[in-house]
DNA sequence: TATTGTTATACTCTATAACTATA
DNA sequence: TATAGTTATAGAGTATAACAATA
């Protein structure tokens, strides 16, 4: 008896995450992205990032980000840039209508995700954010890995 | 500034989801199974389902599930069995393996979030269930589509 | 005619293994 | 030797279009 919260607490999660795909999947179809490309862009917002380090972060192996970007490279999405430093590497760079498409994009999730939260009191949406940011930095905690710092 | 705390707001939400996907497809693998296939053993664990209801459960054409089932099939998680009453349709059953894997999945699932969430106190809990609840009720009144009843 | 499901085809995504080039 | 990345190959996942069988 005392236990059922605990289950419907794990059920509601893994429902929330599947609705979020789901709206993520949606906003990158009606930009013309695949859902893989539109995190590609989402994560190159910031900067140029280098295939190891976007390997880690998408968790994918080298091989299957070579395909990835080679794709949105012929799409006009990213570029490779040469490391100055170590001839080895590049970094992944967005082209201008990369970063257009993935500003589009990344607007259009959050205003999705904004009516979607419409009928949700302000405290609660403290709340639930911060509830959050504690699951993430257990994870944090548990992995050694951190989830991108985007920052503000 | 009053608006930053909801730009943190849908990040946390968009970051929970990648979370929760990260942990859904380790689970996965570690049981031999592609996320996809685990998806849908977890779909089937309350009984057989139609093709049809699948599509629309999944957000899957119905050529992509029939590729998906023939996989799964294949592997001896599912089997087809005809409808009597319309004898176009089949419904999905799991096999006593696919129950079994679904089973241990569906708990190792549960176990993860648990530990995710360890840190999180009770109330908080309560919290955040409610106010996922309403964000997936919000969708459903917005989509009319149900989020896959599967009961207590 | 409409619905249920499959087949044919093409593309994206992914991993493993072997490789090249640089460090 | 180790690291950064690519190539080759194979399989899974997906969609579109055309099809078969049943309703």
């Amino acid at each position: 008896m005392t236990k059922e919260p605990l289950l419907r607490f794990t059920e509601a999660l893994v429902r929330l995450a599947h609705l979020v795909q789901e709206v993520f999947d949606e906003v990158a179809k009606e930009h013309d992205l695949t859902p893989q490309q539109a995190q590609l862009l989402c994560l190159l917002i910031d900067g140029p990032v280098g295939m190891t380090e976007l390997t880690r972060a998408l968790h994918l192996e080298k091989s299957s980000l070579t395909g990835l970007v080679d794709r949105a490279g012929k799409r006009g999405l990213v570029a490779r840039v040469r490391d100055s430093n170590d001839r080895r590497a590049c970094r992944i760079v967005l082209t201008r209508e990369g970063e257009r498409l993935g500003a589009m994009a990344h607007d259009a999730m959050t205003d999705r995700l904004e009516v979607l939260a419409g009928k949700l009191p302000q405290e609660h949406r403290g709340l639930l954010a911060s509830a959050i940011g504690g699951i993430l930095a257990e994870h944090t905690a548990q992995t050694g890995r951190a989830w991108n710092a985007s920052g503000s």
